[in-house]
DNA sequence: TGGTAATTGTGTCAATTGACACAAAATTAA
DNA sequence: TTAATTTTGTGTCAATTGACACAATTACCA
């Protein structure tokens, strides 16, 4: 849980015994790759925390092709959000692209948490506000940045997706296709 | 205050002393075409709520061109969540496209809020909970919906925006140039 | 370990797109 | 109300991109 506790006390400091209480709310959990983490038809009842590994989230369009909505990487949380906090079936996909540890908080222990105690109600508003903002972040950068400038992004800041995730997903996963992020790896190889 | 009103009876029910705690923390403004509601180097120290009229939020980058983050409609919160939260300086713009009237929050009546009762921190908490969704939902839609299709959605759902907003800036929103929108503005027409 | 499946690299080609240019129309300001 | 400014419509053209195809390589499973 050290992973965890670390992503937790960047939000602010908190007594190590509402600490306890929050880690004590999270349980420990694995994927092989290939294995599905949320499927469709499944109610999302979890918020995931990763530790290790990649995970592949994506939905399949009535056009019958895959889209990729994001590849989540270590020392994140993810969850389908309307589908957890609204309680709706999903028509969409999470698998593990590699062996993945994850932290899972099911809803049950999530809405207690927030009657616990008010430091720690007032923790989690922190942390989903940071997590709200880091949102509004990624999509911004989708928004100014070029897919060069993005892929370019990775190599600096996530060199292990890279080495883990195949390039067809990489492309997805940073808005274009297989082949015209091939186009860009030559350019940068030649550069 | 009405529509604000509406707004949060969506996310559920409150005690009509409760709303009035809300309601009195939010004072409302307006804007003329053209002025500023935020500017580079601006501190961002309240969160706004548009009743009626459009916003254009957009940065200028080095390269001198201007990117579009989003197109603020009428019954939305917004703003720049970053430099609200963590409290920093901006470097981009948010102005008014159209005669514009707001609510305002100021973060610290905003704060004060999340300490004034239980039950008003719960419900601010589940607000953010939601809206942290709907960027998710908006994030995902982009990825899954062409330009077109994104049009069309515009067309369906936001009329108005099509109808005051320059053709230009709604290109940018989604995710165009002014010409390629023409094109298909012409292909919607002839069908 | 050998065979199968998945992934990758790469070329060609058609379609889409953005950049540029400029006249027409509409809006705004003096 | 007129002049100046902004926005819109539209054509051309070059550049980018995606689709397809397939051989080479790598990864996986029995």
């Amino acid at each position: 849980m050290q992973m965890l506790r670390d992503y937790f006390s960047q939000f602010g400091e908190l007594s190590e015994e509402n600490m306890q209480i929050l880690l004590s709310s999270c349980k420990r959990g694995s994927l092989a790759k290939g294995e599905e983490l949320v499927q469709a038809n499944d109610w999302v009842d979890s918020i995931y925390f990763v530790e290790e590994g990649f995970l592949h989230y994506y939905t399949d369009t009535e056009n019958g092709d895959r889209c990729t909505l994001k590849v989540v990487s270590p020392n994140y949380f993810w969850t389908m959000l309307d589908e957890f906090f609204n309680q709706k079936q999903t028509i969409d996909t999470c698998v593990a692209l590699t062996e993945v540890s994850f932290c899972e908080i099911k809803r049950q222990d999530y809405n207690a948490l927030k009657e616990s105690n008010k430091t720690i109600a007032s923790f989690i508003h922190s942390v989903t506000e940071q997590i709200l903002s880091l949102k509004v972040i990624e999509a911004n950068n989708k928004s100014k940045m070029t897919v060069e400038e993005r892929y370019i992004d990775l190599l600096e800041n996530n060199p292990q997706m890279i080495q883990e995730v195949p390039v067809g997903i990489i492309a997805s996963h940073i808005g274009t296709s297989r082949e015209t992020l091939h186009r860009i790896r030559k350019k940068l190889a030649a550069a």
